[in-house]
RNA sequence: GGGCGGGUAGCUCAGGUGGGAGAGCGACGGCCUUACAAGCCGUAGGUCACAGGUUCGAGCCCUGUUCCGCCCA
């Protein structure tokens, strides 16, 4: 006795940093570049290079986590590339923010040094993350960390722009973007967020020339209508129809504007006329462009009203609304004011109202990209799970708009392309060009926008493994396992790496996209700061652990389903942790050296058990993780660990393991335990790496990381552990009889301390013989002084029966025995029964069941009817013959 | 307005292809039994949102209603 020995309670602070440690300095993480093994790859979704982790990175890291550990146990070449994102909007306001703190101001300071400011923050602060990553125990190849403003990663940005420019794939035009005024710049369509807002609908007369009454216009924006270019009414709508006049005036402006007739008006809405503002409203442009008329535009872009607003010039965008009201008030043309619901679009980056604007900008050609990217999907190239997701993502491809790529601010890529002063020409070109190939002039000016982070993250995949070069890396690993992500950035980046990958790799970037939950509160409302329920992962892991964490995370990780975090559940599963450290505790104190073999003959009935569940524990496990059933994982663990392995299987081999026995049997015992510890920890590593690494270290016969070795029942040194049937039905008697034993105990309030003495009695040998084999188990795990089995007959009066299978097991109450509860205890024994064999009769007295329903089906209602008839009469009896005593005493 | 997901024990959730509902936590009762009180043993608790339908049989399939959540317009 006394291997190794363990603290009663484990201390995950002080494992966690020794071995995270130890994994990098072994280089444990890094992939290979050889193509023996079966590659496993997974690029991780880049965090914001500003982000602080929160619960969401956390259960996309665990995710990935497990799965990389689990392939490299399975023997995988596993890469998982780590890295951050640049962010340029999200970025460049943090570092602008941080600048004026200084007083300092970006165009005081130009865009060199802007941008010089910028890196000089990221190489201070951008590496938070990637620490937090670290505690969270990420097995990312850090080796390979990528950046997406690498210089390798800006080359495939590059690239991507020039070809895609050639392919007339990225083409520059004016059209009405998404405009944030605080950023100062556009915004892709899905980067704005829209929000139900309470706001008022404004009725407002365009009077005919000639000052007599005109159409009546509903607006939510009044203050657009200073850029008003036509007013549309429904060519077929009546009240429209006899309307000479082919102009209205628009109000406090006294410009004369065309009323045009067009089929995409409303009629059903307010008055039917509806006013056309091309500069500022993305489906007014449309109109616009098929009717030609001018666009003007009156909200500057830092949200200011423009010179053509006239009077209201220089006022900001909401300080005209409400001066156009008042001064529409003034001039009776402002019929009513309606309480109004609309969705409003903000910035996603700054919740500021976006403004739909005209614009010259840098679109992609979307169309062709997103039918590869579809056709992919449909195709199962690429596996979308959990499926439904799937028609997500064929519906957002399938009406797709152009990508609107570039953005007016200074930190991203800046677009490679110039503009010859000298004769205007447009250059895009891989190298900066020297001089105009047209007319040679060197005074070229390069557009200053960058591209969306966005476009660089879509190459992702491919960038990050040294694409445009051919490298062994792409060779091996793309396209790439799986992409775990949440559903949020589903089309944000997905869908976009499906168009790039596509297009440039001719190969879809990933076969599997595995698409998690969010994480939420207890309530079940997402996490903001805002509500002040936010939980933290680092001080989750400063006070539980982060194996708990994770085990956490995964054991809810149900496909399809959101986690509802709260700290009690952590708790819950660190008192799992505990669990495990104590049996390993335990363990270890009769665990000396390492026992690889085990003779199969030698094997006591809970060997044998334990064994075969675990064969049984371990293809569950397999199966789920493949599927990306974590929860049926993590929960296949839980139980066997706990319910089987502790609560039955070191109970029942106490005697042995402490040598009460004989020296086989304890030498069996000590073999099976050592072999069920090893691969529980293996099959446990993917999910609580820390803890199994330390335990694993205390193990007699290991060496080297729990990381380097081979999955549960995949080890070629050990013999195959297979289900055993057979032992798992005597267990399963043995447990039942033991079970029934205790209940009995709980129900009549007998004293743990009170050794009982019990008959076991039952028609079958089989029965007989293996409670009878088994006797000493079941007396230690029953608390009994005294077992006696024999065949069914003449049962002792002063006892309390139960049924287990075909066996009634008696316990001695002489004494001590309360009739009257008893009576209670069995009368509640049989409504059950009653109630159950009530059902099944019902089902055997039908004709239909009976010829319809399979064979076998009919069989097992049968057997179970004739069984529970059995249990049911052999209670009754036993209620009787108690019955009879207790009236007899009375 | 369109689409999707969900409603199962007090709470949180499991329940491939239809065969009489499970777990964890909590509650209750009993235990300091030499790994673990962060523990052990036992018990109770459900009209599977509602209403129809298909079927010998529905938590599961179909239709409708209702409530909640999300996405898109």
């Amino acid at each position: 006795m006394g291997g190794e020995t363990l603290n009663k309670g484990y201390q995950p602070r002080d494992v966690e940093a020794r071995w995270y440690a130890y994994w990098e300095a072994q280089g444990l993480f890094e992939a290979g570049e050889s193509k023996t093994e079966t590659p496993f790859s997974i690029v991780i979704p880049p965090p914001n290079v500003t982000g602080v982790l929160h619960m969401g990175h956390a259960l996309n890291i665990t995710l990935q986590d497990i799965l990389c550990r689990y392939r490299r146990l399975r023997g995988d070449n596993v890469l998982w590339v780590p890295g951050t994102d640049h962010a340029g909007i999200a970025t460049q306001n943090v570092v602008e923010r941080q600048l004026s703190e200084q007083g300092l101001d970006r165009h005081q300071m130009g865009r060199q040094r802007f941008v010089d400011a910028v890196w000089d923050w990221r190489e201070k602060y951008g590496s938070a993350i990637i620490r937090q990553l670290k505690s969270l125990g990420a097995s990312c190849d850090w080796s390979r960390e990528r950046f997406t403003m690498d210089d390798g990663l800006s080359r495939a940005v590059r690239k991507v722009f020039v070809e895609l420019y050639e392919q007339n794939l990225i083409y520059q035009g004016s059209y009405i973007i998404n405009w944030c005024p605080r950023c100062q710049t556009a915004l892709a369509d899905i980067e704005v967020e829209h929000e139900e807002h309470h706001g008022h609908l404004y009725h407002i007369r365009y009077p005919y020339p000639g000052g007599k009454e005109g159409p009546i216009v509903a607006t939510t924006r009044p203050e657009t209508m200073l850029g008003d270019t036509a007013l549309a009414v429904h060519p077929d709508d009546d009240r429209y129809k006899s309307v000479t006049a082919d102009r209205v005036i628009l109000p406090l402006t006294g410009r004369e504007i065309p009323i045009i007739r067009d089929e995409y008006v409303d009629m059903s809405f307010g008055t039917g006329a509806l006013k056309i503002t091309p500069a500022h409203d993305s489906n007014d442009f449309e109109v616009g462009q098929r009717k030609g008329l001018d666009s003007l535009k009156v909200i500057a872009d830092n949200g200011h009203m423009t010179a053509e607003a006239g009077d209201f010039a220089g006022m900001d965008r909401f300080e005209c609304r409400e001066a156009v009201i008042e001064a529409l008030k003034k001039a009776g043309l402002l019929i009513k004011i309606e309480d109004y619901q609309h969705s409003v679009g903000h910035c996603y980056r700054c919740s500021t109202v976006v403004e739909p604007n005209l614009s010259r900008q840098w679109f992609v050609k979307t169309g062709p990209l997103a039918r590869e990217a579809v056709a992919a999907v449909r195709q199962s190239r690429t596996q979308i799970i959990p499926e439904k997701w799937a028609n997500d993502y064929y519906n957002w491809m399938e009406n797709i708009r152009d990508w609107c790529i570039s953005r007016q601010i200074w930190w991203g890529h800046q677009i490679p392309a110039w503009t010859c002063e000298g004769c205007g020409k447009l250059i895009v070109s891989m190298e900066d060009p020297a001089e105009c190939p047209d007319c040679g002039s060197d005074e070229l000016v390069r557009d200053p926008d960058v591209l969306d982070t966005w476009f660089s993250s879509a190459l992702w995949p491919f960038s990050t493994m040294g694409w445009p070069e051919k490298t062994d890396l792409l060779d091996i690993f793309y396209p790439t396992s799986v992409l775990v992500t949440g559903f949020d950035i589903l089309f944000f980046w997905v869908a976009r790496m499906m168009m790039m990958g596509i297009h440039f790799m001719e190969a879809v970037p990933f076969y599997d996209v595995y698409v998690h939950a969010l994480v939420r509160d207890e309530d079940g409302k997402k996490m903001s700061k805002s509500y002040g329920n936010v939980i933290d992962p680092m001080d989750v892991i400063e006070n539980y652990g982060t194996d708990s964490l994770r085990f956490t995370l995964a054991a809810f990780a149900a496909q399809g389903r959101d986690i509802k975090l709260s700290e009690k559940r952590i708790e819950g599963y660190r008192h799992f942790i505990n669990k495990l450290w104590n049996a390993a505790r335990f363990s270890f104190m009769h665990i000396t050296a390492a026992h690889p073999e085990f003779d199969p003959e030698k094997l006591s009935l809970p060997d044998r058990w334990i064994l075969s569940r675990l064969k049984r524990t371990t293809d569950g496990v397999r199966q789920a993780l493949d599927g990306y059933h974590f929860n049926d994982g993590a929960n296949t663990l839980y139980r066997f660990v706990w319910h089987e392995f502790c609560d039955w299987y070191l109970e029942a081999v106490k005697p042995a393991l402490y040598g009460n026995l004989d020296d086989n049997a304890q030498q069996a015992s000590r073999a099976a335990l050592w072999r069920v510890l090893h691969d529980t920890l293996i099959l446990l590593h993917p999910f609580i790496p820390f803890v199994t690494e330390e335990i694993w270290h205390k193990l007699p016969g290991t060496r080297d990381s729990i990381m380097t070795a081979c999955f549960a029942g995949e080890d070629p040194r050990y013999p195959e552990v297979s289900v055993d049937p057979a032992a798992e039905a005597d267990m399963e008697l043995i447990m039942g009889v033991v079970t029934s034993v205790r209940n009995i105990r709980g129900e009549m309030n007998i004293a743990p301390s009170t050794a009982l003495s019990v008959l076991v009695q039952a028609e079958e040998p089989k029965t007989r013989e293996t409670v009878e084999r088994h006797r000493n188990m079941i007396s230690t795990l029953a608390r009994l002084q005294d077992l006696t089995v024999g065949t069914a007959g003449e049962k002792p009066g002063g006892c309390a029966t139960a049924i287990v299978a075909d066996a009634a097991v008696s316990v001695y109450l002489e004494g001590v025995i309360d009739f009257s509860k008893e009576i209670e205890r069995l009368d509640k024994e049989i409504a059950k029964l009653d109630k159950d064999m009530a059902g099944l009769g019902k089902k055997l007295d039908n004709p239909g069941f009976l010829s319809k329903a399979p064979a076998s089906v009919v069989e097992q209602v049968r057997r179970q009817y004739e069984e529970e008839a059995e249990k049911l009469e052999k209670l009754r009896s036993n209620r009787e013959k108690i019955k009879a005593i207790e009236s007899h005493q009375s």
